[in-house]
DNA sequence: GGGAAAAGTTTCCTATAGGCTAATTTATTG
DNA sequence: CAATAAATTAGCCTATAGGAAACTTTTCCC
């Protein structure tokens, strides 16, 4: 069966449910003009550097046009800029120096059929990390539906019980309190808890 | 007095913003079809998820066409795939399907003179978070030369004890067991136990 | 192996990106 | 305010991206 995302609070933006391209507000050509002035050079200079027409380069930076993937290599190519970086958010939106306390058993509650989750720290928008606590109530794999897997990385800490971890490619591994995990979550992945009671851990995703 | 960087595991940050030269053989198409199978998604299903024809996706993953920028907006946008990411380099070094398990106590110790680090989960290369229990020995903020400041957030959860998380800016702020704290690092920092005994907190940080 | 269904590729057409030139508008500067 | 340079716009043309459907390949049953 191929159930999508079966678990985990989103870690994405969110878009609702339709299959709408309305995030992103990522505005390229303003970042591209914001580059090219940083470096003061003009239209003309830049049109040089990277093989494409002054006109072009202003419909793009005005964004009446949408570059092909071609153009925005020529680009980053001719004025130096590191593709990534170009795509990176506008900088972590977290103002210097933000901080957020969450009290024991004070984050924001999100059950679902297998899981228990206690997010941690709510409020601070766009942040690198996702913490949260979790109760796990899966006694047996059969009760997912399918793997958990998403983009990023996953570090995991057993406080209570103990459990067993099922990774795509490998064996289940049996963790008890203390022992920890790092993986990549794009690799499939799910708990299920051995002990009587729930067990619970604290989990961290990064993208 | 003022010491730099007086704690913490290097962090160690990449190439930064180093000068990007030279060409970007950047198989986009290729870097999508892994994507979309690794989904496993067919062009069919892949096209509903992001409003583009199914040809358009099978000429542009055979790099038979170079994708506007909305497209691959869609993309990105459809298949939840975080765009900086799309372009990152050769791909997050930790192969697809990587895991390290680290029993409770096995971590590599790495002792200061106000903390005690047991890093967790060392031989994982290229990690988007370093996670380590550390043992807080400091009595009293005096301890400290300066603030331990740098690049990047963390996210510490009280293990045991109780302690004063203080900060730059902000008033300290007094942690039991099960608070957690997620902060900007740039912003100056420094644990302090409360307890006759040694405070023990998880503690995460990311670039 | 043969036939059907599904996944993927290619063809053909339309929409749009991108180049060239020149005209118009918007800064700069003396 | 005049004079100049930079940026935007317009017209027109060519190259190519993106969509619809035909075609080809692969997969999977019997």
């Amino acid at each position: 069966m191929s159930v999508e995302q079966p678990d985990m609070p989103e870690l994405k933006i969110e878009s609702g449910s339709g299959l709408q391209t309305s995030v992103e507000p990522l505005q390229l050509g303003k970042r591209l003009r914001e580059i090219r002035q940083s470096l003061s050079l003009t239209l003309e200079e830049a049109s040089q550097k990277t093989g494409l027409a002054r006109s072009t380069l202003s419909k793009i930076e005005n964004e009446q046009i949408s570059p092909t993937f071609t153009a925005v290599q020529k680009l980053a190519n001719g004025l130096q800029i590191d593709i990534p970086q170009l795509f990176a958010k506008p900088r972590s939106t977290m103002a210097s120096g933000r901080r957020v306390l969450t009290k024991a058993g004070a984050g924001t509650p999100h059950p679902t059929s297998t899981y228990e989750h206690e997010l941690l720290s709510t409020d601070l928008a766009r942040k690198k990390m996702v913490p949260f606590k979790t109760r796990v109530r899966a006694r047996s794999f059969n009760d997912f539906g399918d793997w958990v897997r998403h983009e990023g990385e996953e570090f995991l800490l057993v406080l209570e019980g103990e459990l067993a971890l099922y990774t795509e490619f490998y064996e289940p591994v049996v963790m008890s309190v203390g022992d920890s995990m790092y993986y990549d979550a794009n690799m499939g992945h799910a708990l299920v808890s051995l002990s009587e009671k729930d067990a619970l851990v604290l989990w961290i995703a990064a993208r």
